[in-house]
DNA sequence: CTCCTTTGTCTTTTT
DNA sequence: GACAAAGGAG
């Protein structure tokens, strides 16, 4: 008896097969995290590995942490000094030994978006590009995407001769670049795309890594960029012991450069690996898996797989459609009360949307409802404006040349120094091309401003000078408790004495807190080390502890499952979203097809469907008709009738989405490769749908079997009809839907 | 330089 | 409808 023998055979061959590389295609729920886990058991155990010659990568903080914890739980001893780490932190750490080869220093600033967003409108400015026709956030994405392919600036110029548009983004891209060099500062891409060129122009530092990670795995590999690509290329191209994860299904991030073609490529760069396929789920029933399977399948770009299950056949999904979001919101509140009562935990449930402003219809109804709930997402802890804030200081303490930190609070809080002022010294700075900071320290030098707004400068300077000191002594929240007194920044807030202003003092002193913990939780705290923490660590990696309702949007449920998930929204225009219609890239709606999938697969027991007539999107009315995804759905596996509020279920319903989605799926913009059943096959173009049974008769459903109809309702080009079911008892459906046939 | 009003914008977002 | 950014008055 082992550890081993409760995996599956395609899991053990995944375990055991640890030389050389390896491809595991692991559908939703196959259990690949166990696999990963008992890999690296394996590893050290068996083939005795040494526990630092393993690195295990993942995307997300939480999938990094889930991981690490069931390592340690496993292997115990040892197991610590494998890395378990995300790309961006394991970047991090080995950028922070060698940046200097590439003429950064290694005490760099990590740059957000927001901060990425303040520097490239900078850029614009100072090109006095008409920011209308070259948006803040089109310069970030184009740059974004050069990056994850890393293109570098120059290499950018010079694909760009010929198209004036791409020029003048080049010449965004060479200037922004610049001035990160100058703040030494990196952006997330550039955390990747830094390694990578430091691999590749010193060999000697790719060989340290390399002969440290003799086995490396990744996880999510279908979200991998192309640099991200590159990277495990180069680590694992000496060894080749890399074993890669994913699930072409799942891939939901090729807005943020996520390249199915890597699993592709994989095989072509890695001739020699091993392909296993994991098909078997072990998390939903097989009515859930039935419903993810029959909208996927659409996709024509698809490795070949099928998901399947031992799992019951659970309860059918149901598909509802309510008035208005609030409607919708309530039945879904009602549901969840109704599951409780019968001895379900709120934590057992989900809310899941495309949109997250689709949340906050939640947020008010579970409250009505008294429902514990809790949204994920939306503004999170680090990006309030008084954390921000005091974050900057930090940051501009560990890192004088951090323009932005330096140019976020040298006016905050109020002392006189105005943005002409800013102007002038960054002028200054510029001319030099030096940093914000030492501009500011010799403001004596710049003759146009005034001496009493030059002393004011100075002050400043001073300050942040003292808080070095400080700092030097390496006691964060020393350096943070003087922050916050000596800038005035905390009595400002005591005396400003408004609701508002005690929130933020609360958030403040959570952010001590922070500090605190992170000062005795590790091992050589140093302010530098806390302030990567807090650029990489994001609010999702919250405790799953309390008993809540979670409400978020599908991209953060991924790697997440719940018994009872709810996808609301099932809208065209928000689900497949507004944009992606519009722009009529069938690879766009693959996407957002395999966005449902992946919502569908989050639930082991149940999952609900449901839409609105009528919702309120950026302050204006909407009316949208059903999502074609419902649409996809065999009908079979569908069960039509809410459970959830039959009032809500109004009798124009199914007149309703005949009528609305039919022009819809007609549109050549996205036909389907295998035509699905389409409701137009249920009623014959806009005739009455007809029926040959009458109340009393004895009728046959495809799902439920032979019953007795106990009551017909007419409703406009349809019929509710009662059918009382042998086995599954009483149940109210359209006949158009239910597609009863008369029993002889 | 600061405060207040008007105008514009609006998917998803692991780091 | 909510929030940031730009513009104008004090």
């Amino acid at each position: 008896m082992s550890i081993y023998d409760s995996l599956n055979q395609e899991q053990r061959e995944a375990v055991f097969c640890t030389d050389g590389p390896l491809l595991l295609l692991a559908g939703a729920g196959s259990g690949k995290t166990r696999v990963l886990v008992h890999r690296i058991a394996y590893l050290i155990e068996e083939k005795k590995v040494k526990p630092w010659n393993i690195m295990a990568i993942t995307f997300t903080n939480k999938a990094a942490k889930e991981m690490r914890e069931r390592v340690d739980d496993m292997i115990g001893y040892g197991a610590s000094d494998c890395w378990v780490s995300t790309f961006h932190s394991s970047c991090v750490r080995i950028l922070r030994r060698d940046i200097d080869k590439l003429g950064y220093s290694a005490n760099f600033s990590i740059y957000d978006t927001d901060d990425q967003k303040r520097l490239i409108k900078e850029v614009l400015k100072s090109l006095q590009y008409d920011t209308k026709q070259f948006s803040e956030r089109a310069m970030m994405n184009a740059i974004s995407a050069a990056k994850e392919q890393y293109i570098s600036p120059a290499e950018y110029m010079e694909d760009a001769v010929g198209d004036f548009r791409r020029e003048k983004i080049a010449k965004v891209y060479v200037n922004y670049q610049k001035q990160l060099e100058t703040a030494n500062a990196l952006d997330f891409d550039d955390l990747l795309y830094k390694t990578v060129e430091l691999f590749e122009h010193h060999p000697d530092v790719l060989e340290y890594w390399q002969e440290r990670f003799r086995y490396i795995m990744v996880d999510e590999y279908q979200d991998t960029n192309g640099v991200q690509f590159i990277f495990i290329k180069q680590l694992a191209s000496k060894y080749r012991n890399i074993c890669v994860v994913g699930d072409d299904d799942q891939s939901i991030y090729k807005f943020r450069g996520a390249d199915v073609r890597n699993i592709l490529e994989f095989e072509d760069f890695f001739p020699e690996s091993t392909v296993i396929k994991l098909e078997q789920n072990y998390r939903s029933t097989k009515n859930i898996l039935n419903v993810a399977n029959s909208v996927i399948r659409n996709n024509t770009a698809r490795m070949d797989k099928t998901l399947y299950t031992d799992n019951d056949e659970g309860e059918t999904t149901t598909f509802a459609q309510y008035q208005d979001n609030y409607k919708e919101a309530e039945a879904i509140a009602d549901e969840v009360s109704k599951i409780v009562a019968s001895g379900a935990n709120y934590k057992d449930f989900a809310v899941l949307n495309r949109t997250n402003a689709q949340s906050r219809v939640f947020e008010e109804k579970f409250g009505v409802y008294n429902i514990p709930y809790k949204i994920v997402g939306g503004v999170s802890f680090y990006s309030r404006m008084e954390i921000r804030d005091i974050v900057a200081y930090l940051k501009l303490v560990n890192n004088l040349s951090d323009d932005q930190a330096m140019k976020r609070i040298i006016n905050v809080p109020r002392r006189g120094i105005g943005q002409t002022t800013v102007e002038k010294i960054n002028e200054f700075a510029m001319e030099r091309e030096i940093a914000f900071f030492d501009a500011a320290s010799m403001v004596e030098e710049i003759s146009t401003i005034s001496k009493a707004t030059a002393k004011k400068i100075a002050a400043f300077v001073e300050m942040i000078d003292d808080f070095t000191e400080i700092a030097d002594k390496g006691d964060i929240a020393e350096l943070y408790d003087k922050v916050v007194e000596e800038t005035g920044y905390l009595n400002n807030l005591v005396l400003e004495g408004t609701e508002d202003a005690k929130d933020r003092i609360n958030n403040l002193e959570e952010f001590k807190s922070k500090i605190v913990d992170y000062e005795n939780n590790e091992a050589e705290p140093s302010l530098q080390g806390f302030l990567t923490d807090v650029a990489l660590i994001s609010e999702v990696d919250n405790l799953v502890s309390d008993d809540a309702v979670t409400v978020m949007t599908i991209h953060s449920a991924k790697g997440l499952e719940f018994p009872y998930v709810f996808l609301s929204g099932m809208e065209e225009g928000i689900f497949p979203g507004y944009m992606t219609i519009n722009s009529g890239n069938d690879d766009d709606m693959e996407e957002e097809r395999r966005l449902f999938y992946v919502g569908a697969t989050r639930a082991e027991k149940r999952l609900y469907l449901s839409a609105s007539k009528r919702r309120m999107v950026n302050g204006q009315q909407q009316f949208n008709k059903v999502s074609r995804f419902v649409d996809e759905i065999d009908r079979e596996y569908l069960n039509f009738s809410p459970t959830v509020d039959s009032s809500a279920f109004s009798s124009d319903f199914a007149a309703d989405i005949f009528t609305k989605t039919k022009p819809v799926a007609m549109k050549p913009a996205y036909t389907l490769k295998s035509e699905p059943k389409k409701y137009k096959d249920a009623v014959k173009d806009d005739s009455p749908f007809e029926i040959d049974y009458k109340v009393g008769d004895r009728v046959r459903h495809i799902k439920f079997g032979s019953g007795t109809v106990k009551e017909i309702t007419p409703t406009g080009s349809d019929y509710e009809v009662l059918v009382d079911y042998d086995l599954r008892g009483v149940r109210r459906s359209f006949a158009s839907f239910a597609k009863l046939k008369k029993e002889e």
